[in-house]
DNA sequence: CGTCAGATTGTTATCGTTAACATAACGAAG
DNA sequence: CTTCGTTATGTTAACGATAACAATCTGACG
């Protein structure tokens, strides 16, 4: 490359910086060498020297392909690239050995920092040793309690609880929970917050009408098909996500002529084609992308760990067919 | 590092291999001393190294908040990951502008190579000089004619020529295309199965039931509700993928009560709650993630360029509500 | 006890880039 | 015609890891 243009290589470099003294001459004849050749300078090298960084973000999500996270990459992804960071992805599938190898591979490349949706689990120590490190961390939709990190969530607990007093204004009482879950944080705090309204009306808490370990939307469907055939099933549901409430709602489409007049449904996220469904539902709507938005500000700010909450809307389905 | 084990860099080095020759006693000391100051190697600085990889592969898709190019992402990764590669991605959001910077920023990197859903347009001569510069490159998706590079795309023609058949043999003559757009592959070639479809059962294409240049959910929905208030409104429409159907499901679900009793859609690309349609809903079905998977082994694969062409199914939606 | 093979560890040079320093070339001032 | 400042370019060293080579150390054997 340098031989090409017939200079040594820092007048390449230089003639690739704006800053370096070069004659207008051998900068055209530099950048003609680059255009002909294709040369590209070697980020990897410049990131070794002292003082640079890689301006690479780390970011794991549990599961891509669920458009919520989509649209919270989109969200990243959108803030980063306006401070020229690069980010690089991975899908943990809730699994925390995964992740523990994401940002140990993240560390060997030197990222800058990881933005990370934990996986399912109880064991955190990877999160911290890697903050302690000295990587930035930031952890979104779900924190971890006790864990000196930044993170930023959603309202989750006084969301979950809002919506479970429409439902019992509505006058539900045989109320099913779908998706909880240890070790997953919004699992939990939806339940706290479900449950305490649930107390809060004088309520019990059914044990059979609490679903749990189930994981994709076929399992979720079965789960609460057998739930309908046992005698007092549940006459309104919470599900702790759009993953669970595709499950319910399919299920009670099932059974929709032996369902209670008033059965109706909340889901935490919002979901495409609400307007269809023939039972209300009480939707708990957020902003993903605005999630991924504030994680990325967080990481790029240099303050010390902090914790922000989003905040949710409840809206009811409006039916339009 | 080395000082804190009392040992030179090489035997550091060494140790983390399991080939050198090393005691045990020394390799014991080392592997202690990495896990209490947590170090990883610099993975920039070993690619550096004659011989050596970065192990990385650059992902651009135009819009990740799609479900389908969320689980496309996963089956890249998914058999990336079994051979030790990471993914970087970028969102390109159907700009060539950025889909250039993201490709040069790759190339930086050092990436082994690319997979690339290309933005619209019709200039892509980046593309090919990437692939000339010796970057592996596979289109996904959307391939583009007369640029050789491989590329793995779905049975965009045949899929939207049976679908159409489809909608013909129910009767159906003033059919609505959604989503025609110069310069995107699959809007092209779903158009041209669409269009001979039409020209193979003697109906003309009318021009004013063709919509192109609309973008988002709401463009699409507003746009067909203006075309319903005309006169001789269509009976069905053919949606290019399932962002259009989600609007023009949306403009007839407002509309339900005026529209003819035969009314049909075709919807490329499979979507959640579809049988709660009103409608009959001929989909058109395919598997994001096998072809993610299909880009990523086509990428390790060193052999010529080529072209894969996935299945599509076709099926109506039952409707069970 | 001397010698040599094999095992273990250290040293040097390299990958591509660039800060810091060194050199060269040239015109202006004395 | 010196001398000096300015500008343009080259050279060296360093970032972290590791092949290739060099050095050292161990113990077996004659």
């Amino acid at each position: 490359m340098a031989l090409k243009a017939g200079v040594s290589t820092m007048t390449v470099s230089r003639a690739l910086h704006d800053n370096g003294n070069v004659t207008e001459e051998t900068k055209e004849r530099v950048l003609a060498a680059v255009r002909e050749l294709g040369y590209s300078r070697n980020e990897n090298a410049r990131s070794l020297r002292p003082g640079h960084s890689s301006n690479l973000i780390g970011v794991t999500v549990t599961d891509i392909s669920n458009p919520y996270y989509g649209e919270f990459v989109i969200g990243v992804e959108e803030v980063l690239a306006q401070h020229g960071k690069r980010v690089i992805l991975g899908n943990t599938s809730e699994s925390q050995e995964r992740e523990e190898q994401l940002l140990a591979d993240f560390a060997g490349r030197q990222v800058d920092g990881a933005i990370v949706v934990p996986a399912a689990g109880t064991e955190h120590t990877h999160l911290r040793s890697m903050a302690d490190r000295g990587m930035r961390v930031v952890l979104a939709s779900r924190s971890i309690d006790g864990l000196d990190v930044s993170s930023v969530v959603l309202a989750d607990f006084q969301g979950a609880y809002d919506a479970t007093v429409e439902l019992i204004r509505s006058g539900h009482e045989r109320i099913g929970f779908v998706g909880w879950a240890e070790g997953i944080y919004t699992a939990v705090k939806r339940y706290a917050g479900f449950a305490q309204a649930m107390s809060d009306h004088g309520i019990p808490v059914e044990e059979r009408y609490v679903i749990d370990r189930v994981q994709g939307v076929e399992e979720v469907e079965k789960t609460i098909q057998g739930l309908f055939e046992q005698p007092k099933s549940p006459t309104a549901f919470f599900s702790a996500n759009n993953r669970h409430h595709m499950g319910v709602f399919r299920a009670a489409l099932q059974r929709r002529h032996e369902l209670p007049d008033n059965f109706a449904m909340v889901s935490f996220d919002d979901f495409e084609l609400s307007s269809l469904s023939p039972f209300p539902v009480i939707i708990v709507s957020h902003d993903p992308r605005e999630m991924g938005r504030t994680a990325a500000e967080m990481l790029l700010e240099s303050g010390r760990e902090e914790q922000r909450v989003l905040p949710v809307h409840i809206r009811r389905s409006v039916r339009r067919v």
